[in-house]
DNA sequence: CAGACGTGCAAACAACTGGTTGCACATGGC
DNA sequence: GCCATGTGCAACCAGTTGTTTGCACGTCTG
């Protein structure tokens, strides 16, 4: 159930934990969409490689392609951006809650029996 | 400047971009501190292979060692993931920007004379 | 103290990644 | 119609990743 979602939010993570593509997904944010040749004009390797990267974004759902004439535009997708965040929010979250428990636990000394209420 | 924060958050993603490791951490979210050990428990790779995810973990600082007596506890680094919510949070918030941007340009026909406020 | 339990290192290895180069195929403008 | 521009393979390569296995070293506990 989580599983699919888990695996969808390391695709993700995994598009994200490179240099070249994180600087892509930058100027896609900022520049709105572009080409590959584009984008690849600042970059300092190959649009080939570009385009490689461009890939993995697509398979991740970072980034939709769109054809307009005879260059293909690519587009940031900030909902699965959104999603990556909520699941950063999720792991956090869980873990202020570990911490409550445990400090719950050290301030309920041995007297298990009083009632706090 | 915002180059060293971009390759610590292109780190921090490529840490949570394997299954394995997310895992891990997720473990870390909902359970609290736990040793290497512990958490090979009930995954299907060996304790080797989880510390060295462990170790990559902590190079991206999404994790932090403390020794316990003859154990190493790993606990979660909440700041960690923040920082990176807060990169993914400045990217889609650009990309809004340049969709109204766009827009404007849109509602703004031809005529760049007439006053609109 | 002796053994059980947990960690630390290193070698070895298949699979994958990021990158390049070279060439063929579409498409728009003149 | 031509040619510049932009995309789309495919092969190839060095370097990295994820994982296992084997063994040596600390450290609690009976």
């Amino acid at each position: 159930m989580s599983k699919a979602r888990e695996r969808a939010a390391a695709r993700v993570f995994f598009a994200l934990g490179d240099g070249t593509r994180l600087s892509v997904v930058q100027k896609l944010g900022t520049g709105g969409a572009l080409s590959a040749t584009s984008l690849s004009a600042g970059a300092k390797v190959t649009r080939q490689a570009i385009v490689k990267h461009l890939r993995v974004l697509e398979d991740a759902g970072i980034v939709t392609p769109e054809r307009n004439g005879r260059e293909v535009l690519y587009a940031l997708e900030p909902r699965k951006l959104d999603e990556a965040r909520g699941f950063l929010d999720g792991i956090a979250a869980g873990w202020d809650r570990a911490l409550e428990r445990l400090r719950v636990l050290v301030e309920e000394p041995a007297q298990a029996r009083s009632s706090p209420k």
